[in-house]
DNA sequence: AATAAACGGTTGCATTTGCAACGAAAGGAA
DNA sequence: TTCCTTTCGTTGCAAATGCAACCGTTTATT
């Protein structure tokens, strides 16, 4: 099957051979779902018990308030991993809702199975806790990362940190955002027209360029500063 | 040696008896560093190979900004641990700066040791992993909390979700603050007058009140639908 | 093609916020 | 005690923000 292609990409199972994985998906034992765009994996407070592992499509971590205003808190794209962090910490219900942002199979493995040790002995079967361990580890510090965004008081910094960080990360100038306007705004934490405004303002001083999702940073220097 | 009533109900050790723990500690290593209040443990960027246990005292995560800025991502009191995630992430340098916010001492344990399996082939060794995986998820669940209070958008909604959120894990009404002022704006990413003159409407409004560090929630339907 | 829905920019306005400055109160040190 | 530092509330003001509304464009659906 070729969903086994994304999940040598996954951090729990990279570098394994196909056979490998097959061995292991066995042992662990797993569930392939399939989900419409716009469809919850979970809602919020929806009990859960299993790892999932995106094999196609997006899906978004978020927490809508009680007056429907929607924070974004992170997104899952093709091979990676969500609510590991959760079941892990003994969590029995989600803190967030999982939102498919685009259609998506998910597979899902029981995380008292991947705790125990399996029938078979199976060699991989401790690594695997280790591999999951260093992945936690890094969602860790992705969220802090996150909050890099978020401690700054001004929409204006938390824009400049959201791109200057973007661009570090995909190392090229224009680069491109995976969020539409409405969702960086829900993923900043700030009103839509407010960043938009702010946006505009930023490309009419020079700062920065964009076109749609494009995205280009003109003049370093100044934006830094400020 | 006293400390080790402390390390019992570290996450890492809790349950075991001492001299289970002392035979651990020569296992892995460790040095045990005391620190004066204001100094830093870490700055941004220190270069990290080891896991901080805190013994006394109490140290701050904190991030300053180029213009002195200050937020405060986490504390720590003893008994707890910092920067077993960074380090297990892989990450050389620290993304924040550990402060001291009281007189410290502090135990650090080489993170390479607990994951290479011991010479002595110590059965705790393997249990050590999934402890210490299982801490770095409550870590993670944490700051996910932290996250309901930044997302919100304006300075009352933080705090009452900040004192909401305090008073249920205290159980108790009126709740201890173990911030002063300055630190909880900075814990909340706010201006300090700013957040004082909401503190006092809310109080002037009879939705809460309070008296130095003790805070008392008095309107639970109002504040809870604002 | 026609229609509907989603998206993104703009703007006016009331409110909120950050900022700076001041002063009172509390706590520590000499 | 006296002096100094820290903490915390208050306030005026300019700037930033959220909000609602509107409109043109793009994209999806029938």
């Amino acid at each position: 099957m070729e969903w086994i292609d994304v999940l040598s990409k996954n951090k729990l199972f990279e570098g394994m051979k196909e056979d490998t994985i097959w061995s292991m998906l066995s042992c662990l034992g797993y569930t392939l779902k399939k989900y419409k765009k716009g469809s919850f994996v979970w809602q919020e407070e929806s009990p859960i018990d299993a790892i999932g592992i995106l094999i196609s499509g997006q899906v978004q971590l978020i927490k809508d308030d009680f007056l429907g205003k929607r924070s974004i808190v992170s997104v899952i794209n093709a091979g990676e991993m969500f609510g590991e962090a959760f079941v892990c910490a003994g969590l029995k219900n989600s803190p967030v809702c999982v939102l498919c942002s685009g259609d998506s199979e998910i597979l899902f493995l029981k995380f008292e199975k991947i705790l125990k040790p399996c029938q078979n002995a199976c060699v991989f079967h401790v690594n695997l806790i280790e591999r999951l361990m260093r992945t936690i580890a890094q969602k860790n510090v992705q969220l802090n990362g996150k909050l890099d965004y978020l401690c700054k008081r001004t929409i204006r910094e938390k824009l400049t940190a959201y791109l200057l960080s973007e661009h570090k990360k995909q190392k090229s100038n224009p680069f491109l955002v995976d969020f539409n306007r409405n969702e960086l705004a829900d993923f900043l934490c700030v009103d839509r027209s407010a960043m938009s405004r702010e946006l505009s303002k930023m490309k009419q001083q020079k700062l920065i360029d964009y076109w749609k999702n494009s995205f280009k940073i003109i003049n370093f220097d100044q934006i830094k500063i400020l």
